[in-house]
RNA sequence: CGGGGCGUAGCGCAGUUUGGUAGCGCACUUGGUUUGGGACCAAGGGGUCGCAGGUUCGAAUCCUGUCGCCCCGACCA
């Protein structure tokens, strides 16, 4: 390795070492995002916003296939809307930019900008919804929301971030509870299956629901720190918004009743989970389905032989390329193939093929993939079957490997000492007996910072003492300290 | 809000103790030679040293004030 080399791989700090500035160093040396001039704002460039439009693509298709539509609903939402609902305002009116003046005029009412938009969606569908016959109201929006955060993060807690919120409203509970649920099961779908991100799902405490909401349910990954995330929420709203915003119907039985409502996000904090999750020591890993690119050509050519290599590199590209793969070539003759190489490693892309006078003699290229960083040398001829092939394989590998390392960081216990010990040292998800009070579980979280991630489904268990308190219960729960 | 640290070129830093008119690496520009894991040589461009006062013949350096950022704590959908 040469010492220009060497000085470079310490570009980006070891994870072991200091994981948030990692964290920073791959983010910024990937092209993702920047620094904006506005306090706790990103700026997400061409490369992170590309990789957010295949994400939007995936899950947009999943909640469409699922019946909802998209539509839009305004930036400001007046401070009376935001008001009526007590446990809403409360959880967000701290943390919420307002709008005080149109012009040079002082407004008569302050408008909030959006933190999350059930208030003015409710006042809209107030005015829709009349009969039985309305429902159920599917209705998704694709938009930005400001939390006016003390402290921020990239992609993980921004003042200003993109996502989708969906907002439904249903005739009854066993709907709504029907709809809540199986929007989950969208996220853990699109956030395993193309984000190769494996996720725990369940049932967030009561301290933990989201302010408003009868039932909250989440999604929760774990980082390669040992750290949570919660990647996404659905929640089921009961009708304590219908009843404040008036949102009534006529049934069938001649009943007027207030609509059960729901709904639920998943944000651009998605993106800081791809590169805690997957990311090494050598930069971004993305995974082949959202990658903006899937496969970069470097062709390595040398004046002598650029004749012979550009002009077949050139058709190999063209050739995958119209197989539907998302490949880029890099021909750029100012940069060495050893610059590009790590480049192209640092941005993530999946997959290189490498193509040279010496492939080219013996009718073969040389293909890297970057979740292993394994080479193999392929015959021309069956490139762009392999390149497929290679590409499901990776996707495959990254949530295998993922879901590896997240079940070697799960313990399970029910002896408190033991529990604050693993916390402590290994951290990671630690699943043990809760006895369901809410006072015990904010002790929990004083003593080890820990807090309770959901209640997971599908856990079986027999009765037994809570971890801290003793309490016979059958409950178990998920902790973990969180992002 | 409490404790600690830092503001010097696009980025990362040295210079501050002991005042003398600003430097290094990367990046950038030009020319040439290069290309299988961050190529090399040569020549260039770029800085009101966070801001405002003060001391001094002279301030990046000393003094006072102020603003901003980072870390730890606190707070926290």
């Amino acid at each position: 390795m040469s010492k220009q080399n060497k000085e470079f791989v310490k570009e980006i700090t070891p994870r072991s070492e200091d994981y948030s500035q990692w964290y920073l160093d791959v983010i910024l040396k990937a092209q993702m995002m920047d620094y904006s001039p506005v306090k706790g704002c990103m700026v997400i460039r061409p490369y992170g916003f590309t990789l957010w439009e295949n994400m939007q693509q995936g899950l947009d298709g999943r909640i469409k296939a699922t019946g909802h539509r998209n539509a839009y609903f305004p930036l400001f939402i007046p401070e009376s809307l935001l008001q009526k609902e007590a446990d809403h305002v409360e959880g967000f009116a701290p943390e919420v930019a307002w709008v005080t003046h149109g012009g040079n005029e002082k407004l008569a009412e302050r408008l909030v900008v959006r933190p999350t938009s059930e208030t003015i969606i409710c006042e809209m569908y107030s005015r829709w919804i009349q009969s039985y016959r309305d429902l159920p109201v599917l209705i998704n929006q694709w938009c930005n929301v400001v939390r006016w955060e003390k402290v921020t993060r990239p992609f993980l807690r921004t003042s200003e971030f993109l996502w989708q919120e969906g907002h439904t409203a249903h005739r009854n509970e066993e709907e709504a509870e029907e709809e809540t649920l199986k929007m989950l099961e969208v996220y853990r779908d699109f956030v395993e299956n193309d984000l190769a991100v494996p996720v725990v799902t369940g049932r967030k405490t009561e301290n933990e629901k989201f302010a408003g909401a009868l039932r909250t349910y989440s999604i929760e990954a774990l980082m390669s720190d040992g750290k949570a995330l919660q990647a996404g929420t659905s929640h089921n709203l009961g009708t304590h918004f219908a009843k404040v915003f008036d949102i009534t119907y006529l049934d069938s039985d001649g009943e007027l009743k207030h609509v059960w409502q729901t709904s639920w996000g998943v944000s651009t904090r998605l993106i800081g989970a791809i590169i805690m999750v997957h990311g090494d020591d050598r930069g971004l890993v993305l995974p082949p389905k959202v990658a903006p690119t899937q496969v970069i050509l470097v062709p390595i050519a040398p004046k002598k032989a650029r004749e012979t290599v550009l002009p077949k590199a050139d058709a190999i590209y063209r050739d995958i390329k119209e197989s539907g793969v998302r490949i880029e070539m890099d021909d750029r003759e100012e940069y060495s193939p050893g610059w590009k190489f790590n480049e192209w490693e640092m941005k993530g892309v999946p997959l290189r093929i490498e193509i040279g006078p010496r492939d080219l003699e013996n009718g073969q290229a040389v293909l890297a993939r970057r979740d292993t960083g394994e080479k193999e040398t392929v015959s021309l001829d069956s490139l762009k079957t392999r390149v497929r092939e290679l590409l499901g394989e990776i996707q495959a590998n990254m949530y295998d490997k993922a879901k590896a390392f997240r079940e070697e960081n799960t313990y399970r216990t029910d002896d408190y000492d033991e529990f604050k010990k693993i916390i402590e040292e290994k951290r990671g998800f630690v699943v043990s007996r809760w006895c369901g009070d809410s006072d015990c579980e904010q002790a929990i979280k004083e003593d080890t910072k820990a807090t309770i991630r959901c209640l997971p489904f599908n856990e079986e268990t027999t009765s037994g003492p809570c971890l801290r308190c003793g309490t016979e219960s059958d409950k178990l729960a998920y902790f973990a300290r969180a992002y």
